[in-house]
Formats: C-alpha cells, sequence, structure tokens
DNA sequence: GACGGCCCTCTTGTATACAGAATGGCCTCC
DNA sequence: GGAGGCCATTCTGTATACAAGAGGGCCGTC
C-alpha cells in the first residue's frame, strides 16, 4: 500500500476516534517522522484530509483540527437531511426489496444484536443499512456527497458513549425506513428518515451540551475550585 | 499566490472550458514542465482536482479527464435537487428581504441584460443569485457541498453555446425563486427551484444529445465517408 | 504468420535538500 | 515595569534526485 495512503488512513482514524484533540496544530515534521515517513506523501494525506474538513487549514498555516460543535453538528445534519431523504426517495424507487427485507429482519433482531455484539456489532448492521442505500441509489454522486457528510458524524457519534436507549430506538427508526424503501414507498421512505435524522441530532446535541459543560466544570479557569476535589 | 494554486486555477479553468479534452492523459511530467512548476506542487493541484471529481484517477495511474456524459449529469442533479431544495427552504427562513428584492429586479431585466452584456453578464447575475442564496442559509457546510456540485455543472453549460432562448426562460425561473425567498415562502421557493432544475436538466440533456449525434458523425471510425466532405 | 517473452522506457511514488516567511522569545529602551 | 523591536528557530512551500513498477514494443521462436 502507498505510504500517502497508509498516512491519511492512519490519521483518519486518529481524528475520528479522537486520539488527536480539537485544536492539536499538526505538524508535518513531527508527523512524518512519528509515522515513519517523509514530508511528501504525508502532506498529501493532510491535503486529502483538509478538503475533507477533517484539518481545518484556514487559521494560519499549520493545519489544526477543528472542534465539533453544536453549530457545525446541527449545519452538517441540514445538509445530510437533504441528501439522505433524496436517497430514501430514489432507494424506495429503485431497491432490490429482498436486501431491505433482510435488513428489516436485522434491526428487529437489534436488542439481540446489541446484546451480543455490543455497539460494534450494532453499527456493522447500519454499515450494511448505509451501504444498501448507496447501492439501490445507485448514484456515484450522491454516495460521495454523502461520505463526506457522514465522515463528521462518526465524529460526534464517537462522542456520546453510544447511548443503548437511544440506539435501541434508532434500530426502530432504521426498520421503518428498510419497511418503507422494501415495499416502494418513496415518501414513506422519506419522512421515515427525517425522523431518524432529527431523533439522532437531538441525542448528539445533548450529548454535546453535557460535554461542554463538563467541560467548563473542569477546564475553564475563570471558574477555579471544582478541578482538584 | 503559491504554485500549487496557481496550478490548481489554471488546470481547473483549462478543464471546465475544455481546453482540455475528456480522456486527455495528465502526465505530471509534461504538465509541470508547461506550467513552468516542479512536479511537488503540481500533484497537490491534481489531488485536489481529482478528490472534486474534475480528474479520474480510479482506471490506471495516469489521471484523466473525465467525459461528460448524460448519466454523470443526471446523477449529478439527483444531488443539485436535494441541495438546492434544502438551500431555498432554509434561505427563505432566514433571507434579508431587500437583497432578494433586489435580485427579483435583476432578472425582470435579464432580455436587456442579455442584450447589452450577453451571456457573460447574465450569468454573472446568475452568481450573484448563487451567493445570496448561500449567504441567506448561512450553512459553511451546505455552501461546500453544493460548490462541489456547481464544478460539474459549469462544463456541461460551456457545451451548449447557451441557448437564449433557454436563458430567458431561466431567467424567470430565477426570479420566481426570489420572490419566494423575499417573501418567505420556503415551499413555494423549493418548489420553484424545483421547476428551475427539471428545466436545465433538460436543456443540458438535449445539447448532450445533439454533441453526441453529431460526434459520432464526425468522430467515429466506423461510419467513414462522411468528415472529408 | 502468429504468439510469447524479454527489455526498455516512461510513469508515478518517495525522500531529501533548500529557501522564504512567520512566529515566538528575549533584550533593550523608554 | 511595560512595550516595542530584533533575532533565532521552526515551519511550510518548492525543487530535484532516485527507485520501483507497469506498459508497450520488438525480436525470436514455433
Amino acid at each position: 500500500m502507498l505510504a500517502s495512503d497508509r498516512a491519511y488512513a492512519s490519521l483518519r482514524d486518529d481524528i475520528l476516534n479522537w486520539r488527536i484533540a480539537p485544536g492539536t496544530a499538526l505538524s508535518e515534521t513531527e508527523l512524518a517522522l512519528r509515522l515513519g515517513i517523509s514530508r511528501t506523501p504525508l502532506r498529501s494525506a493532510l491535503a486529502r484530509l483538509a478538503l475533507e474538513g477533517l484539518v481545518d487549514t484556514s487559521r494560519g498555516r499549520t493545519g489544526v483540527v477543528p472542534d465539533v460543535s453544536a453549530e457545525s453538528i446541527a449545519q452538517q445534519f441540514e445538509v445530510r437531511e437533504a441528501l439522505e431523504l433524496q436517497s430514501a426517495r430514489l432507494a424506495a424507487r429503485r431497491r432490490d426489496p429482498a436486501i431491505f427485507h433482510e435488513l428489516v429482519e436485522s434491526f428487529a433482531h437489534a436488542s439481540t444484536t446489541l446484546a451480543d455484539g455490543g455497539t460494534d456489532a450494532y453499527y456493522a448492521v447500519v454499515a450494511r443499512f448505509d451501504a444498501a442505500m448507496d447501492d439501490a441509489v445507485g448514484n456515484p454522486a450522491m454516495r460521495a456527497a454523502l461520505a463526506s457528510v457522514r465522515i463528521h458524524l462518526v465524529r460526534a457519534r464517537r462522542l456520546g458513549h453510544d447511548n443503548p436507549e437511544r440506539l435501541l430506538r434508532a434500530a426502530a427508526e432504521h426498520r421503518l425506513i428498510c419497511e418503507a424503501v422494501r415495499d416502494g414507498d418513496a415518501e414513506l421512505a422519506a419522512s421515515a428518515t427525517a425522523v431518524h435524522l432529527r431523533g439522532s441530532l437531538t441525542t448528539i446535541t445533548a450529548t454535546l451540551r453535557v460535554r461542554a459543560a463538563a467541560g467548563q466544570l473542569t477546564e475553564d479557569p475563570t471558574t477555579p475550585g471544582q478541578e482538584g476535589a
């Protein structure tokens, strides 16, 4: 595999999983040294990440990992809503019913999946769902647009440690979407998707609010006297 | 300005204006020589173009300029429709009425603008419209998503030599959108946008069909005897 | 005459060296 | 004591050199 691809995958993984904190300066020399490659392929990797919005190069020359704010998430969701609703409509018109019938079953067994395999097993089902939708739509441009939006939501998802209660509700919402797509009901699929996205956004926003409050208690220097206790 | 930015802008301009034909192999060495820079910044420019879909690197290692097919345009429009309709709804809720009132006037005078300044003057008004919509929405993610879709349509637009009849109808459609946004009517704005996009797609598709037929007459080696006449 | 293998050339991917610019710290002066 | 300027360090942007791999063409053989 190419060194630049490895660097890209490695940095992407680090950013999505919060191993690199927002605001961290991404020095080319230091990163190249750490990954054991030269600056040339590393620059290529950083450029890709910058174009995807995972690295912010607007302020100053040195790239930094952007923070995840409630505002940025809300903005991403406005784009995501547009794309996913369209995707749901198109998928309902072009789908292979058997594939979505199978997904209905999978989401029906979500509580078992969650109990046996944990959140990772559940997210694997969601990944199959996303892939099935992309395949049904059959539009590379739509797939690419959705991929660029979903990347940012992975970061947000990793934030809140995957509230199981919410995941069960999300599974029920996914099941409704799959049923509508399976039955070829475009408008119902779009509506069910809208319902799901609203639920997701509400959960993420709440998580961010909790995190921001906790951050102020432990980090804000203007509110001292709490962190040492 | 950075050499890589100049190379990017130059190549982007060449591709959008069909100075580089689809299928042309983009040799790094040759391009770097032609632009008077080294391969390093040129590679950076090519990578950006590849991520934007203006250069195809999937087949083989050497990048090529992708063709504009009716299918690819239709796919781009499925994404564009999703984003522009959402954009229209959001703009209607957040706009400054004065700005869109001014745009209504501008599109009302489109025939004069077209007669005096030609298609470039008209497209400048469309650019102001796009910018006003982006500003009204106030969502950087939406702006970026729309920008990546609009790039491809510039190529398609340059294809058909800007049928003036169509441009007048497009101006009327734009005027309706601006009126709806100005009045804060989100659903009407979305509907008017849908009408406009359908008209645009139909025109572009027709242009492509004509071009494909002409191309077969003059280029297809299996149908000889026409080009020398 | 056709097919297969070998060699050559051109391509990309990577590493390294160098130059210009910006930032941070430190010293000096007010 | 504070503020401003200068210097050094470090960063990015660019150029060039090198190596590995793939593709094409040519030659030899069947």
